[in-house]
DNA sequence: CGGATCAATGCAAGCGCTTACATTCTACCT
DNA sequence: AGGTAGAATGTAAGCGCTTGCATTGATCCG
């Protein structure tokens, strides 16, 4: 069954040379002369040769391959990101390789080991908060690595991401421009979860600049999930006052707001108003459609890829890079009700 | 910076045993004495030690990890059946390497023998369709595979799915009971797709079983995404007579339906009625609710995982599963207008 | 108490590849 | 023609781990 695999000597010696020209013709063509290069690319084709993996990871102590720790893949936010990541690392030859964490710090701690076992030549990570012994471990290796989803003036690290909490600020600006203040929020949980934070700091701010405040039955902490997000909107419209916006900490807290809204027979955003905070393509989907804070997914997921590539060949480097997120403004942000 | 790493040799002479027996302490752990065990669980605790991937890679030839192949990331559905594929295997000490094809049937044949040229030890694909060269291929490698999403009683491979005609035909009798005449549908790209190819012939089969056909204006295939959608459903609604109602292929064409319908002033299911195919998320959050096929994407991963490592170790098993679906009524499907 | 049996451990040969260093060719110059 | 630099290639030493086989040490039986 297994019938065992061609092996570089194997390719030597259909090419008449030394395995060290095969391999040096396999890594660097230009060091080996143009004829033989064809003889032993002929070889390999016959052959069907493929080099091996464990070998050359071995020998070389490089594995070509990059991991990265993601929260979830059943957000399409880190989907969309990867993907792009992805695609920008293959055409470099390198793999990705994904490992979840399912938004738990220690579950993303043994994960980053897992993924330093198996030999990763780099790592990419979503946000900036987590243990510190993760980033000293990371540094003993001697692994590059850069953090995506967050940024910040200042932040250590090489990271590739945006201002959670000005993003967050300029949408509650745009809230109170149009005259809510029965403000409410759903947002993430914001243990362990910067962007989380992040997000619920830059609306606090928004509101302290106006005087206002966020009560804390105002604000709910929900999981980042659908029927989590219909809860949360379901105890915020029982409030009294009722809130006249649900600011949500992403476009899916925001889908389950409207269902909640929908159930409740309130209408948006004539009865309330939703903002939501990803620009996913559920938000257009949505009816009406959801404004929301558009994040540069792809983008972050290719410069991402980029900045970490350079980086393990020691190339010089800008290693903070911040991108720009925008408001999209679709229809369910609108005036309170009088 | 690259400090070396500690080897398994540093770990046997911090224990005082031989570089084997603490190879056997790390894979067959009752193979050694308890204490012996113990002084060299110590020892590894103490340097930090972890195995090296690629010298287990070569020496064992295994590499404890599977591939799987999808058409892309950014659609819920592969996403769901992948994360739970993936904590399945790694319950077992096992890496999932996820490579994406586009839904394009090269990309594919390369990624699979891009993730061959890795070592994987098993690998998982979706759907059945594709050049019998790559089947070819994994045969002669002895890599152990499961084709995921596809399921006919008599499929050659060992696979975990659903019969995607049958549950087209099981909908589409729906939309006939209710007694719509005027039919159309917007699948998926049937090119190099059984699953899509197989919709639309259960589609088929329902109308033929009533004397219907369903005439090729009234068929858009379409990319899976939700512009695409939008742009079919747009071409959809200018045919004379207008249809009743429009199958989609999956459901984010449907929520591509969705925008084009609201956009044209019409609503659901007063004026057109829409289904889905999967049961995403999305489908509980559009107004109104989708009716649509529910798949069992979870499970699917889940089995398709157990399944897979059952084939590696060689241990008897059932190689054709099949699952059911069911039809999820929503809002989305009534009878036609008057 | 000698010997057989079996569990625990050690020995050492690779697994397939890369790469520092040594060797051989091949112009090209004087 | 002799010499030399530089390109092309070969030699061989590992990289860190697993595993078949050999060895040692206990245990148990007659």
């Amino acid at each position: 069954m297994t019938r065992t695999l061609p092996t570089l000597e194997d390719v030597a010696r259909a090419s008449g040379v030394s395995t060290a020209t095969v391999s040096r013709a396999l890594n660097a063509p230009k060091r080996v002369r143009p004829e033989t290069l064809a003889r032993i690319t002929a070889a390999v084709e016959k052959l069907g040769y493929t080099p091996h993996f464990g070998g050359r990871a071995l020998a070389s102590n490089r594995t070509f391959t990059i991991g990265a720790v993601i929260p979830t893949m059943e957000n399409a936010i880190f989907a969309r990101g990867l993907q792009a990541l992805q695609e920008q690392l293959s055409a470099h030859g390198v793999t990705l390789l994904v490992a979840t964490s399912n938004y738990d710090p220690d579950e993303e701690a043994a994960q980053v080991t897992a993924l330093l076992g198996r030999g990763v030549d780099g790592m990419v990570l979503i946000g900036e908060a987590r243990d510190p012994a993760t980033y000293l471990l990371l540094e003993r290796r001697g692994v590059p690595f850069v953090l995506v989803w967050s940024w910040r003036p200042d932040c250590p690290w090489p990271c590739v991401g945006f201002d959670n909490a000005v993003a967050a600020r300029e949408i509650a600006q745009e809230v109170l421009d149009l005259g809510h203040r029965d403000i409410a929020m759903i947002a993430g949980i914001t243990h362990g979860n910067d962007r989380a934070a992040a997000r619920v700091a830059g609306v606090r701010q928004a509101l302290t600049d106006r005087g206002l405040t966020l009560p804390p039955d105002r604000l709910i902490e929900s999981e980042y999930s659908l029927d989590a997000g219909v809860s949360a909107a379901t105890r915020l419209l029982a409030l009294t006052p009722r809130p006249s916006v649900i600011l949500c900490g992403n476009d899916v807290l925001a889908a389950g707001a409207y269902s909640a809204i929908r159930q409740a027979g309130l209408s948006i955003p004539d009865d309330i108003s939703v903002t939501g905070f990803d620009d996913i393509d559920l938000a257009q989907v949505l009816d009406p459609g959801l404004t929301t804070v558009h994040v540069p997914h792809r983008r972050m997921g290719e410069t991402a890829a980029r900045l970490l590539l350079d980086l393990e060949r020691g190339a010089p480097v800008t290693r903070n890079i911040a991108l720009r997120t925008g408001i999209v403004r679709r229809g369910s942000l609108a005036a309170p009700p009088a």
